[in-house]
DNA sequence: ACCTGAACACCGTTCAAGT
DNA sequence: ACCTGAACACCGTTCAAGT
C-alpha cells in the first residue's frame, strides 16, 4: 500500500497536470506542473514513467468521461439527435481542453488503460452508429470506427481559426453530419477501419 | 547581392529542411538539417531568424504549389471534378510531407510570405468552390474558405491509423465530399468565415 | 559579409543522498 | 518507500572570433 504522502502528491499532480495540459496542451514542462502541485520535479518520475504515461492518465480520464457521455445518450429516444449530441460533446471537450486531440494522436496506442479506455470509446460509438443506422438517419456503410475517427475532425477543421472564431467548429461538426446522412451517400473508395487497424497503429 | 558561399549555402539549406521536414516532421533539429547541408548549426541563423522562419520558408513553396494545382485544375471541363482532384492533390501533398499539417498550424500567419501564399491558395480555393457552386454540384452555403479549411481535413480524421491504413485518408475526403453535396444540405448553425478570420487569427 | 563553434538557457530524465 | 535537487544529454539560439 502507498505512503500517505505519496497518495497525496499522486493526486496532486494528477490535478496540477489537468489544469496545466487544458490550458497549455503538450507542451507544457514538467518543471511546471510540479511546481503547481507543490513537489520536486523528480517526484514527477517516481509516479509516472515518464512525460508520456502522465499524459496517458489524464487522457484516459477523459475519454472514460466521454464514452460515459455515449452510453447514456443510448437511452435517448432519437438515435440521430443522439448521435449528435455524442459528437457534439466530443467537440466541446476538445474545446475546453487543449491537450485532448494532441494527446490523441501522440499517446502509445501501447498502454493497457489507454486501450481500455478507447476500446469502451468504441462500444459507445458502434452502440449510437447501430442505432442511427437501423434507424435510417445515418447511411448504411458507416461504422462506429468511423465515428470514432470522425469525432476530432469539427475542431480539427476548424482549428485554424480557433482564435478568431471560437465557435467555428460547429459550422464544420453539421457539414461532418451532413456527409454521414443517406440523402447524398456516393460509394467510398476504401473500406471502414477494424479494430484490428485501431490496436496495431504503432505510432 | 550576396556572396557565392553564402547563396550556395542558402540553397543547400532549404533544401535539406525540406528532405528532413518531409520525413521526419517539424520536430526534427536544427543540427540535423544543418548537418545534412554539411554547415554549421549557426549558419542557419544567418539565413532565417529561427526554425520557424526556416519551416516558413518551406510551407510556402508547398502552399505555392497547391496553388498552381489549384489554378490549373479552373480549366477542367468538369467543375465538380476539378474540386475533388484539388482535394486529392492537397490530401496527397500531406501524405507526402509529415510537416505540411504541422506547419499550417504552427507557421505564423502574421509572416508576410506566408500570408501571400496563403491569400493565392483561397483565391483558387475559392474560383474553384465557385464554379461547382454554380454548376450545382457543390450546395450553396460552402465558400472557397470552408474548402480551405477542409484541405486538411481527411487525413488529420484518418492521422490515427496512418500508419496501419496508409490509404484511409480516401474513405474520409469522399465522406466530406458527400456532406459539400446539395443532395444531404441542412442550414449551418454559423457564418462561413471571412478573409478577416484568417488575417486576425494570431495563433 | 559570412562562417564557425563555444557558450547559454532551456528541456526531459536519471540518480545518489537524504528522511 | 518516497522525496529532493544536483547532474546529464539534449534542444534552439546567441555571439565573439575568425576569414
Amino acid at each position: 500500500m502507498p505512503r500517505a504522502d505519496a497518495a497525496r502528491n499522486r493526486a496532486l499532480l494528477i490535478e496540477a497536470a489537468a489544469a496545466e495540459l487544458s490550458e497549455h496542451g503538450l507542451d507544457v514542462s514538467i518543471a511546471r506542473i510540479a511546481a503547481r502541485a507543490g513537489v520536486a520535479k523528480g517526484t514527477v518520475f517516481n509516479h509516472f514513467a515518464g512525460k508520456e504515461e502522465l499524459v496517458a492518465a489524464i487522457f484516459c480520464e477523459q475519454l472514460g468521461a466521454l464514452a460515459a457521455t455515449g452510453e447514456a445518450l443510448l437511452h435517448h429516444a432519437d438515435p440521430w439527435e443522439a448521435l449528435v449530441r455524442f459528437m457534439t460533446a466530443a467537440a466541446e471537450l476538445q474545446v475546453r481542453d487543449r491537450s485532448f486531440c494532441e494527446a490523441g494522436a501522440a499517446t502509445s496506442r501501447t498502454d493497457p488503460a489507454v486501450r481500455a479506455a478507447s476500446d469502451r470509446l468504441a462500444r459507445a460509438a458502434e452502440a449510437l452508429t447501430a442505432r442511427a443506422r437501423d434507424s435510417g438517419a445515418v447511411r448504411a456503410d458507416v461504422t462506429g470506427h468511423d465515428v470514432v475517427l470522425l469525432l476530432s475532425a469539427a475542431t480539427q477543421i476548424a482549428a485554424p481559426l480557433a482564435g478568431s472564431r471560437s465557435d467555428l467548429w460547429r459550422r464544420y461538426l453539421h457539414l461532418v453530419l451532413d456527409g454521414l446522412r443517406p440523402a447524398a451517400a456516393h460509394d467510398l473508395p476504401v473500406a471502414p477501419p477494424t479494430h484490428r487497424d485501431f490496436t496495431a497503429a504503432a505510432g
